[in-house]
DNA sequence: CTGCTGCCATGCGATTCTCGCATGGTCGGC
DNA sequence: GCCGACCATGCGAGAATCGCATGGCAGCAG
């Protein structure tokens, strides 16, 4: 007869409590399941486990808390609650209500992607509190690292990432060419890069290294940077005004003025730009960051490869 | 694989703290006295137990809380913070703090017997919220079977107590014969009642039978009522008069007025009144009725055979 | 690049727990 | 005085849990 308290079990507790509220060992047997001889010494072992003293009288008829067992009574339920608590937070969890998400996103991701994602996920999920943060893709990596971020939105043009983080394809983005209203390629829907070659080009940087072109330069298409400018406002501007064309990715060719039209450059001339969501490799990321990155690659299925405004 | 939440036990739960305090599954083992095996299996169970998704992410070095970890982390911590209470709530009502006593004793009780216990007890036990209440033994009993009160401080007057209750004997009350100061044996300190047989008494009721001469009565004392009266403070007036002697149960004894004297009579003229505590027979009193009783004794010990002021 | 080290997972046998079944004891009622 | 309701308990089967030993994996030093 061990008198020491092993480790109490829930399962003591309910037990206790069909007891206490039915009154009877029997009755609560039936109830819950079980045979009455388990009853019996379920609340026997919770007794014993206790120390000391009885938490039921046992009637001629049925059975009656002593003084201890009312004391019991109120804790255990509490204790109850508590373990239901457990199951309804894990529960909130898997569906995505309240906690916290960090996400971290390139700054094109801002254009579109993210803000259309995020009003989404607003939606579906008010209680999580969302933040976002801008910032280049080796920024937000390394905020990632340091437990910053859980999630980082970041492109594929900054070379090689390192194995520490797990990557998921949220969209291949594609490539327009923006050329104006009046041009002669302007009522194509698709264009090759060959038949702009000979046009002046607005881009980033008069480095082609440094540029959305640069993936593109082949031999038959060097293009020509006359202009340059980094904001895409801009970029517009010159390209509205008949000076330029220029290459623009799907994520920024939302909102686009309509005395501009884009054109889909064929894949086969600049390769799609990937568009990851980073996290952590080997750590468990947070519900809300698997529920965010399914509607990222929901928005994001919007500017693979396809016209924004027909 | 059993999947289903068999029943979760609280000693899972003190495993994951442990372990998400050390940060590994060794060191939570060797702090537990656990071998690290049980640990992963207790981790294990826990985590089938709650349900689809890890509490855990296994790194390289040791162990971090997921998510879901993080979130049941306080859950866990409230649950045992309960379990902890329910020790608590029962060892305080093992040392009789807390919860409530109701008391029910007979009239003549109240005159010192209860009303000195009660004063010790609220000493001893100040958070118990403890209520009296007057009344003949009868009635008392039947507020026992009702649930109205704990315990019930009876005498043995009222003739046979049904089996239904459990009665402890507190004091064998001794019976004091009171004389006028200017009395013949009023130097005496015992007297037989014999003695005092052709005297006028002043009793509680004409018929001896209802009254505490009657198991006195015999062939040598046949005693002569010639006053009545029921209040003790009535009766005193008669004895200091010097027109009556009485007897008086050493409950009542306390605070005699100085012109009066009380003399032990012999234990063979008049048996003892018993008082008992009476509980409900097999309901486990309340520990703070167990409490009472003790001092009931304690208290009682000094009315059994033994003036009180010599 | 190879062996070492630290850490978690897992197969195995022994122990303990817990269950259901059947039985015994006690009390109240017809 | 027998019967029925109810709780306690001996017994054997099955499940859970433990420790021990081993395996797998990642990082680190030589």
């Amino acid at each position: 007869m061990s008198t020491e308290a092993h480790e109490l079990s829930t399962a003591w507790l309910r037990v206790f409590l069909a007891v206490a509220r039915l009154g009877s060992f029997t009755e609560a047997a039936r109830t819950l399941g079980y045979t009455q001889s388990a009853v019996s010494r379920q609340i026997q072992a919770l007794e014993s486990a206790l120390g000391e003293g009885a938490l039921f009288d046992r009637l001629p008829r049925g059975v009656a808390p002593t003084e201890r067992g009312r004391v019991l009574l109120p804790r255990a339920e509490a204790v109850l609650a508590q373990l239901e608590g457990v199951r309804e937070d894990l529960t909130a969890l898997r569906e995505v209500s309240g906690g916290r998400l960090r996400v971290g996103a390139f700054p094109t991701a801002g254009a579109a992607l993210v803000p259309r994602t995020v009003a989404a996920f607003q939606e579906r999920h008010p209680d999580v509190e969302l933040t976002v943060a801008e910032g280049l893709t080796g920024a937000l990596l390394g905020r990632l690292d340091r437990g910053e971020l859980d999630l980082a939105v970041v492109s594929s043009t900054g070379g090689a990432v390192p194995e520490a983080y797990a990557l998921e394809k949220v969209v291949d983005e594609a490539m327009y060419a923006a050329v104006p209203a009046g041009h002669r390629l302007a009522r194509r829907r698709r264009v090759r890069l060959a038949e702009l070659a000979d046009e002046p080009w607005v881009s980033g940087s008069t480095a082609t290294e440094r540029s959305l072109l640069h993936p593109a330069v082949r031999e038959d298409f060097r293009p020509r940077v006359a202009y340059v400018a980094a904001e895409w406002i801009a970029k517009q501007g010159y390209v509205a005004a008949g000076l330029a064309v220029a290459l623009i990715p799907a994520l920024a060719a939302d909102g686009v003025r309509p005395d501009i039209r884009l054109l889909a450059v064929h894949e086969e001339d600049i390769p799609p730009r990937a568009v990851y969501a980073a996290t952590l490799r080997g750590r468990t990321p947070p519900a809300a960051a698997e529920a965010f990155i399914r509607l990222l690659r929901e928005t994001g299925a919007r500017f693979g490869r396809r016209l924004p405004r027909p």
